[in-house]
DNA sequence: TCTGGGGTCCTAGGACCC
DNA sequence: TCTGGGGTCCTAGGACCC
């Protein structure tokens, strides 16, 4: 007896949010996403859809094709509160609920027959509840692979349901266009093409040893299993990185030292206090660079030491900038990240952390736990406003 | 009026160690 | 007599996903 998995996917998740707090957006093309010159579409309705907007389409294109459309900011916080409503409803069908997303989650339904009948039966059970208690529909795929769960449900959204049964995993596979492939983006479909790889047939036709020698080890693995729909490793283990950033667009590029130091702090700011609130340390800064021309650099250090404060992240950030940055292309992006970032508790206590310092970072978690209960509230330290000019 | 933000994983080359 | 080879850490960049 095989595994059973669903994937489960929230339909136009942010757009349906809103048409939800606001019915009389429904049935409207209802555009989720930035307001300003350089901004994108996070989520478009169905409605919307139909009229050729789409996700990552920048927002005066939206506008062109569709002017009649309502145009709304994205409501994190309400979406991650109406993801947390359905997660919890996932949990009653299974112990193993997988969130892979902020609207989209793995169930495994393996040997649940038992306690809850027939899978399909099950699944067609979850999108009711999940549309009775929270208003918002799903698409569900069901498969024996996570792999294969994970394509079926987009086949039919929205409001889907898709089952591939076991043993027609290969011949779904086969039967799907190379775009529908989970893994194969623009740039290696590209790449299959040069190669005069145009269908799933033609990748399946390969064999190992030839996938990975125009692939690499683990490209030519990656595709030699999903043609076969067969389960891809990297949804079962637990991620090993982990990074935390912040990044800006800015409406027009910056160029002077003055704008660029303020922008720098507010991101280091971000970042700083999340990592706080996550008890999270990191002794590697990478800084993000994206010229006016759109050309894009990292660049990241190693310290011997963790980050201890935003003033040192602002410093540790601004001299790997400095570096890089080249003023006459003009700044487009500015983006700092903490990686192989680790939790608090597996800090290896070093001679040089004083008093002073640990003070510091209990001053900035206690502001980073205070503006989370008082979003409207910004607090700032002493060389904050004095920067802010205020 | 071009092209967001937050992530993860992979590769390739160099440094360094045994 | 001149240069093997594996492991690990680091950096920079790229691909992909939602």
């Amino acid at each position: 007896m095989g595994k059973i998995f669903l994937h489960v996917d929230l339909d136009a998740f942010y757009a349906s949010v809103e048409q939800l707090d606001n019915p009389e957006l429904k049935g409207k093309p209802v555009i989720v996403g930035g307001s300003d010159r350089r901004s994108v579409v996070s989520t478009a309705s169905y409605e919307a859809r139909a009229r050729g907007v789409h996700s990552a389409m920048p927002i005066f294109m939206a506008k062109r094709i569709c002017p009649d459309g309502f145009y709304l900011p994205v409501r994190m916080k309400r979406y991650e509160e109406k993801s947390k409503e359905v997660m919890a409803i996932f949990g009653n069908y299974s112990p193993d609920v997988q969130q892979i997303s902020i609207d989209e989650a793995f169930i495994d339904l393996t040997g649940t027959e038992r306690l809850f009948g027939n899978p399909m039966e099950t699944a067609k059970r979850l999108k009711k509840e999940v549309l009775e208690k929270t208003g918002l529909t799903v698409s569900i795929g069901m498969a024996s692979t996570k792999y294969v769960a994970k394509i079926a449900s987009g086949m039919k959204k929205p409001d889907g349901f898709f089952i591939v049964e076991e043993g027609k995993e290969e011949e779904f596979m086969l039967s799907l266009p190379l775009e529908k492939v989970w893994g194969i983006g623009e740039k290696t479909r590209l790449k299959l093409q040069s190669k005069g790889l145009r269908t799933v047939r033609e990748i399946h036709n390969l064999s190992l040893m030839n996938l990975k020698s125009i692939f690499g080890e683990s490209g030519g693995e990656f595709l030699y299993n999903a043609v076969r729909g067969m389960e891809y490793g990297h949804f079962n283990k637990e991620a090993k990185s982990h990074s935390i950033s912040s990044e800006t667009t800015f409406e027009f590029d910056l160029r002077t030292k003055e704008e660029i130091d303020r922008e720098m702090k507010q991101i280091c700011r971000t970042v700083m206090l999340r990592a706080r609130s996550e008890n999270a340390l990191s002794n590697t800064v990478c800084v993000k660079i994206r010229f006016g021309d759109f050309s894009t650099i990292t660049a990241r250090e190693t310290f011997k030491s963790e980050v201890k404060s935003i003033e040192d992240l602002f410093e540790k950030s601004s001299s790997i900038f400095w570096r890089k940055f080249v003023p006459q292309k003009g700044l487009r992006l500015l983006g700092v990240a903490l990686q192989n970032v680790y939790d608090e508790s597996e800090r290896e206590l070093s001679l040089f952390d004083t008093e002073e310092q640990s003070a510091e970072s209990r001053i900035e978690k206690a502001i980073g736990e205070l503006e989370r209960k008082f979003p409207s509230l910004r607090i700032g330290t002493a060389s904050d406003m004095e920067s802010k000019k205020i």
